[in-house]
DNA sequence: GTTTGCATTAACAATTTTGTTAAATAAAAT
DNA sequence: ATTTTATTTAACAAAATTGTTAATGCAAAC
């Protein structure tokens, strides 16, 4: 049946917006089940458990975070300066679309530490991935006195810090990004801005 | 008597441990008790209920963090490069001493949009008193050509953003740490200095 | 010594939340 | 058409959680 794969998408989709907005512990497995438009007891038909309809939507996040950082930077074939700059921008991006992801994330992980170790495996190849080869680049550039000497993992912290922690923080500094900017998408704009020249003056050769 | 004052506060120091933790929604007021060494019953008697004790808990919470930033920057008489300087440590030390500070906080006005205005009452004037000084003296500074022109409260975003963020995210940035300090003192020196570096170059006119 | 008021306990009530199942219904296969 | 399988519902069970109260203890005040 058709009806079937369409109502289990119908509860996944609840449930995302119910676990993303209110973390798994404030989360009801009724309310999912009224948002999917089906009695609660299909929840248990298709998925058995709370924890794992919850494991489907976390996994996936988890993923989609990995990626948010790993695609941004993977691309080749570019001047380091133009390779950073796209590659904040892209992860900007990214993070001003799905602004709920990294808090989510970092809370789930927080909360359950069985799920620290799961992280680390996925986490720790990605950074390798990129951070190799950024770091040779680095090292390059700055052998031919182009730029500063520096560890590339500062730098991707840096990077990060300043693109995911306005939307992590959004209510809470939300009067100071209304007075400075009207509307989301000119604050948007502004802070990629500035993200970007943070950067590339923490780089730059004195 | 004097064990009841004593209790009360058992009582509350338990719920500070409980809702830093796990959060309203995790934090069960049975633990509360058994942590502080009491019958539940007690938390009835002495606050009624759970969202009193976490009233308590989560005001003072803002107050904290509110101060983390206000008492950092409000030093007089230095240059405002020394004054940024000491600002960014003092708030990088006050940030690493309570690291679960920010999180707590963020997630409660982010779950609860009732504590949003009140939240903005209390960090709008904070942020005001700040930047008004603050940006007088960066003008003054620009105009003697002294550093670059720019927004303060762009500059305070992006001072806030690399002091908070990689103890919001500890849990996940734990292997690029791991590699990159043996010991949590050492990360917190390298990261401080880094964040200091990265502000000061933001700055340095060109 | 009795009374008064606060502190404490144990038992319980009410609600909420998740999980379970047997029966009903619809669809598909033979 | 009949059997078989998958889907759905309604009712229920079990556990957890918060809130409440009546009874008890206990120390200080009178």
């Amino acid at each position: 049946m058709e009806q079937s794969r369409s109502k289990e998408q119908a509860i996944l989709a609840a449930a995302e917006q119910e676990f993303m907005t209110k973390g798994f512990d404030g989360a009801r497995t009724i309310s999912i089940a009224k948002a999917a438009g089906v009695t609660h007891a299909m929840l248990h038909y298709y998925f058995r458990s709370k924890e794992n309809i919850f494991e489907r939507i976390f996994d996936e996040k988890m993923r989609l975070l990995s990626q948010s950082v790993l695609e941004a930077f993977e691309q080749q074939g570019l001047s380091l300066e133009e390779r950073l700059r796209k590659g904040i921008e892209s992860h900007f991006d990214y993070i001003a679309k799905y602004p709920g992801l990294p808090r989510f994330v970092v809370n789930e992980v927080m909360s359950r530490p069985e799920r620290h170790e799961m992280m680390q495996r996925r986490i720790g190849p990605m950074f390798e991935s990129i951070t190799k080869g950024l770091q040779r680049e680095l090292d390059e550039a700055a052998d031919r006195g182009e730029c500063e000497r520096m560890d590339v993992r500062m730098l991707m912290l840096d990077i990060v810090s300043l693109n995911v922690f306005s939307f992590i923080a959004m209510p809470i500094i939300e009067p100071l990004v209304g007075d400075l900017a009207v509307d989301r998408e000119t604050f948007c704009r502004l802070r990629k801005q500035e993200n970007v020249e943070v950067i590339m003056r923490r780089l730059k050769k004195l």
